[in-house]
DNA sequence: CCCTGATTCGC
DNA sequence: GCGAATCAGG
């Protein structure tokens, strides 16, 4: 195996995605994660959390001696705290629908409801609903509820787009690139996944259809929940 | 044990 | 340049 364009430009989006080596040799095939780590490096796309670099120093790091042990002042004892869990990738770049406030506001002009009978505003007793989440962590629409802005179908882990004659034809994910829809068609593991492969709607990694799934009207924050990255191709920016 | 990424070093 | 072996932390 050798490192085509198509695989370096796969490794990286995956790799700036937030994939672990392990997943992206997986996905790549007939590469061992190490291989994908030291492309990685070669390529200099370094920043990621290490475990083990948090508290590097320790090695190769012979002449540090401690020059008192005298009462040190433990205060500044936060070695560096590591925010950043391997989920990243921004998802799609900007939303075309644009949803009204989503503050709750008074009426600054006072023109407020005709009505000045009881109910002024509505108590609107936040119930917390009962919502039930399927295998891939998704969450199920309740019973008469709008669809819920669910990012299509997140891959908790990519499988390998081996060469089957399910996906003959299709798009796999080997070509994906940014002109074509990037919306996955079924499931990863399923013999048959791909992508939907049209055309992309200039600026966007779908086509306008899946457009229209993937950006829909914002819920509440509370009910919105952080975006499952999609598997690749991530946040083109043009 | 499993996992992770980093680094080394022979090829 | 490549990647297995190794290291080291979680």
């Amino acid at each position: 195996m050798s490192w085509t364009e198509e695989r370096i430009g796969t490794l990286t989006r995956m790799w700036e995605s937030g994939m672990t080596a392990s997943q992206i040799a997986e996905e790549l095939g007939g590469i061992s994660r190490n291989a994908v780590i030291g492309k990685a490096h070669r390529l200099g796309l370094k920043p990621r959390p290490s475990p083990v670099k948090a508290n590097a120093a320790a090695t190769a790091e012979p002449a540090v001696e401690k020059p008192a042990p005298v009462a040190e002042a433990p205060k500044a004892a936060t070695p560096a705290p590591k925010p950043q869990p391997p989920v990243a990738a921004p998802p799609p770049p900007p939303a075309p629908v644009e949803t009204a406030d989503e503050d709750e506001e008074e009426d600054v002009f006072g023109e407020g409801p005709a009505i000045p009978s009881t109910t002024p505003t509505a108590p609107v007793p936040r119930q917390p609903e009962l919502r039930s989440v399927g295998p891939g962590g998704f969450v199920r629409q309740n019973p008469g509820e709008q669809a819920p802005p669910s990012t299509p179908a997140p891959p908790r882990r990519l499988v390998p787009a081996r060469p089957s004659e399910a996906i003959a034809g299709k798009t796999s994910l080997l070509d994906l690139n940014d002109r074509v829809c990037k919306w996955p068609i079924g499931h990863p593991g399923e013999p048959d996944f791909h992508f939907c492969g049209d055309k992309v709607n200039p600026g966007f990694p779908y086509c306008v259809d899946h457009c229209g799934h993937a950006y829909q009207a914002q819920l509440p924050r509370r009910d919105r929940r952080p975006p499952p990255p999609l598997p690749y191709g991530g946040p083109r920016v043009r």
